[in-house]
DNA sequence: TAGATTGTTAATCGATTAACAATC
DNA sequence: TAGATTGTTAATCGATTAACAATC
């Protein structure tokens, strides 16, 4: 209603909420269903059909009258909202296991994301390839990051290397890095950081557990 | 004020929160540190200072008027609402990448997890160790489950063979399943699944990027 | 002392939930 | 038709933020 155009901020949480609805539209989707209603969603997630009704709503997924939640439409706007239609460039920094993991999960090309590249220091993992993914050094980051103009780094490195390694990633230009070491990055303002937390999974489960009791 | 005894409902917002705090507070208790501002834990974390004055007030952490938080109380605060004083025995399921990764994070210790045995069904990993923790073969889980009592599992198998496994767990007796495979667990309503989803960190970090643009 | 801080209550904001109309 | 569902607005709830007193 405003004259201004006001970023229409969605939130975090509906944001989060939308990879469990992409996973059970698949599926559904798979199996040839046109229509899914909120209540049924509801069921394979632990969503309330009204939070869902309301997630779809702001990511703009048809519907039908009476009938339910197009499918198809509906997983093209959420694609289309997260940017997952069409695939962004990364490379990983450290193929440890944590990485390696990471680098084995295919899944990521319905996320959005294709891992191509993947760096580390280790001589026995220097030169491997998983996954399809070739491991270089981390000496070579600077030449095959502007090489390949890649902008989002996924960070699977020891704590003690993380914000040396970040330090070179923001020197080449990176916008975005996907950091799982447990500490805080320090970057300029314009490059964003996405903190993994395992521990906060983890404290919550705790806190369940005692509230359990 | 009230004659009955609510339970105090902490918001899972603050408990995701409080490891963050833990880590500072680890460092500047190793430095000797015996006191620290809620404006200086909020430079270290990216959480605004009022709500760490929250945060840690809810938690019961010490203070000195005018002069912080102490360092010590509040990290025992914050372990003892946690739970994370005295170690929780747990197992893990599925020896891959990510549960060696799991497995090789001996941080658990000071995050009230000890993880005592792993399972797999793999012939190449049935039988080694890593970190120390012996990896059993996954038809042993029922009887290692209540030889040791355990009531925690972490589960790193593939979603294929999530449903499954955890209805033998659930058949053993197990009270809490901390799930990284992206598949809802059907579950009797008195075991409690911590979901973690590494799709939600990657869909938010995609939502900020589009935002940034 | 002045000023930085915690302590505590109130105000704001935003997400969730409820309510009900519209639809087929 | 009746009933289940989406569409849309309002109400509720709870987390965050602000404000200010108390303290050393």
């Amino acid at each position: 209603m405003s004259l201004f155009h006001k970023k229409t901020a969605i939130s975090v949480q509906t944001v989060r909420r939308l990879p469990q609805y992409l996973r059970v539209l698949y599926n559904l989707h798979a199996y040839g269903r046109l229509l899914v209603s909120s209540t049924e969603l509801a069921e394979e997630t632990q969503v309330p059909p009204i939070v869902i009704k309301k997630d779809l709503q702001t990511v703009h997924a048809p519907s039908k009258m009476r009938a339910g939640f197009k499918v198809q439409g509906s997983i093209e706007a959420i694609e289309n909202f997260l940017g997952w239609n069409n695939l962004n460039k990364a490379f990983l920094v450290g193929a440890g296991h944590l990485g390696a993991a990471l680098l084995g999960f295919s899944g990521f090309k319905n996320h959005g994301l294709e891992i191509v590249a993947a760096f580390d220091t280790h001589p026995q993992r220097v030169g491997n390839e998983i996954n399809g993914i070739h491991i270089y050094h981390t000496a070579q980051l600077k030449s095959i990051i502007s090489e390949k103009k890649l902008k989002i780094a996924v960070l699977t490195v020891p704590v003690s290397a993380a914000q040396g390694i970040t330090d070179t990633l923001v020197g080449c230009g990176i916008k975005a890095i996907w950091n799982f070491a447990p500490v805080k990055l320090n970057v300029p303002a314009d490059v964003i950081v996405q903190q993994e937390d395992i521990a906060a999974g983890l404290a919550e489960l705790c806190a369940r557990l005692k509230a359990h009791e």
